[in-house]
DNA sequence: AGAATAGGTAAGTGATAACTTACACGTCAA
DNA sequence: TTGACGTGTAAGTTATCACTTACCTATTCT
């Protein structure tokens, strides 16, 4: 897995911000851990510590497992106060939904195929 | 990602074999290459050097590359001659499209939402 | 039988994923 | 202001991925 290095600009200054070079979203719910992350945030928006609580691991790592989700948008950031509020955005999902959709042809042939079979069969 | 040693016994011999330990579709669709795969085989069975043809890499890559779809289910492999035809297995790909409702759900709840707030806002 | 074809497996290597601890920094409370 | 809270980042470690080359076995062809 690659990393590039972009720039951001905005209105006050410059932000240097990390991004998966492949917005890879399959690898990003490849990992257990990020994948109950998401299912948090099905809830609604949490902060972090809130988000750590379920698991046995350090909250740094927590931390580096949201970076990613953030890194290929599957969730936001808001700051507030001294919490940071992260939400979900499921859209980058689609792009799952949209290679699956593929297979979902293939099984509805599949389907159709031994339909015929049976048909074929019953009429021996 | 984790590995354990399970046994397997045969009526001749005792055979050790290495699994997954979780038949981790996400984690056996997360690579491009296996997609890709996986791809290819919605044309049908197709035997190795077949598949291997559109890769740069070596054949022994797409041979581990077909083992760890095999693994999970994804495909299946059969005999022929000296070839081996694999075949596509979508099935598992359901686990996939299960975890994937959540969010359809969660989708539909924020279309909704966001309709009645520009409810509100027309109606101001 | 001997050579070529098809493909799996072993062993080794380099890159990187996934943790950990230590630390920095902004925010709120006393 | 001082300290506690909430969180991100740096650096280091370990395990594992993803490849390569070398080799082995089974099948088919001559």
């Amino acid at each position: 897995m690659g990393w590039t290095a972009t720039t951001q600009a905005t209105t006050t200054a410059m932000t240097k911000t990390v991004q998966l070079a492949t917005e890879d979203v399959f690898t990003a719910i490849a990992h257990p851990v990020r994948r109950r992350l998401l299912d948090l945030l099905v809830g609604g928006e949490q902060p972090v510590n809130r988000l750590a609580m379920p698991f046995k691991m350090s909250r740094p790592a927590i931390s580096q497992h949201l970076r990613i989700l953030l890194d290929v948008g599957l969730v936001s950031e808001r700051r507030s106060g001294r919490e940071r509020r992260y939400r979900l955005h499921p859209e980058g999902l689609r792009q799952i939904r949209e290679w699956l959709a593929t297979y979902d042809r293939f099984w509805q042939e599949r389907l159709a195929a031994l339909g015929d079979h049976l048909d074929k069969e019953n009429r021996q």
